[in-house]
DNA sequence: GTCTATAGAAAGATAGAC
DNA sequence: GTCTATCTTTCTATAGAC
């Protein structure tokens, strides 16, 4: 529950934002599918109704939310040169509530569903592959920011995948390195 | 449909091995709660009752597809020597119907739903990351094992969640190049 | 502005006819 | 051995009360 105890003041623009909050965090944690209309209303101690009525539908909400997540920011603020390592580290020891990688996490789980991958693929082009690979630059900006990103989103997906990585924490260390030294590369040339 | 015309003989054994069959083609292409039992016994042309019948429920059924998958053997078949190339190039350029990476494909979809990701969680250790880990070799095949497999995935879903990678034909080339370098530079050591 | 109640759709599972 | 018919559950969406 992310509200305090009590009747909720009736003010639907503090209602409708914590909605989108309390969505946000349920799509980047659970598919397309598993989020319930009712778990969010949940979440934030209001009606499903409620959902509905301010979102449209189901789709609209995860729509909005997706626009919600800004330009891929989380990837490309912070220092160039430690990209690699940064970003490495986000993925493999960063609890997923945690993680600074918001926007590429929804974008995995829409997976689930073709509804959820038809809004991805109408805003993933403008919203991110494209502002990432103008960040990466030439020579090959859009080729290398496409391999950046999808080895983020696939080490992402094994962690969730298989419960953890399996691995003791020597491992995940060297793992984390070798991960950063291949993505910093990616974006070095 | 899979079958020809007519009524469908009356042998259970060729019927049950058609359903896994379907059912295993539908798991590769769309997420698990997207596919639904009335659809695969629509490709094989039996009744939907059937599968049900057979397999006993939808999560059993996906979990004899997985285990029917074989340890990752389409990875590990052919020469270790080019191995990053060809996996580079089935995952970038072949049709979904046509990749040799169907166990990958089917653990990439279960991130739908929470059942099929514990179906999987429960058999990939043992059928997938453990042999690969094996072939891959010291030193730290785990680790360089997770690394690859989590990078294949991971561009296997770049291109689906964006339909196509939205690159022309001579960045696909450098694109599936380059991955085929890191591949393969991962598995050498 | 928020909640109760419910309609309507879709899917998995099952009993029983053929 | 296979199919028809149906039960049950679950979820989105909406109409209307407070």
């Amino acid at each position: 529950m992310l509200c305090s105890d009590g009747p909720r003041p009736r003010n639907a623009g503090a209602t409708r934002a914590a909605i989108l909050d309390a969505a946000r965090e349920r799509f980047i944690r659970e598919s397309y599918d598993d989020v319930g209309l009712r778990s969010i209303a949940g979440d934030v101690g209001v009606d499903a109704a409620l959902v509905s009525r301010y979102f449209g539908s189901k789709e609209e909400l995860f729509e909005t939310v997706v626009d919600s997540c800004g330009k891929g920011g989380e990837l490309m603020s912070g220092d160039r040169a430690t990209f690699g390592q940064r970003v490495a580290r986000d993925v493999i020891f960063e609890p997923r509530n945690e993680t600074k990688l918001k926007g590429l996490m929804i974008m995995l789980r829409s997976m689930s569903s073709t509804k959820a991958m038809e809004v991805v693929q109408r805003n993933a082009d403008t919203r991110f592959h494209g502002p990432f690979a103008e960040w990466v630059g030439a020579p090959d900006g859009a080729v290398r920011a496409r391999l950046a990103a999808g080895f983020i989103m696939g080490m992402a997906i094994s962690r969730d995948v298989t419960g953890g990585y399996g691995l003791n924490a020597d491992e995940c260390e060297r793992m984390a390195n070798r991960m950063g030294i291949i993505l910093q590369d990616l974006i070095d040339g």
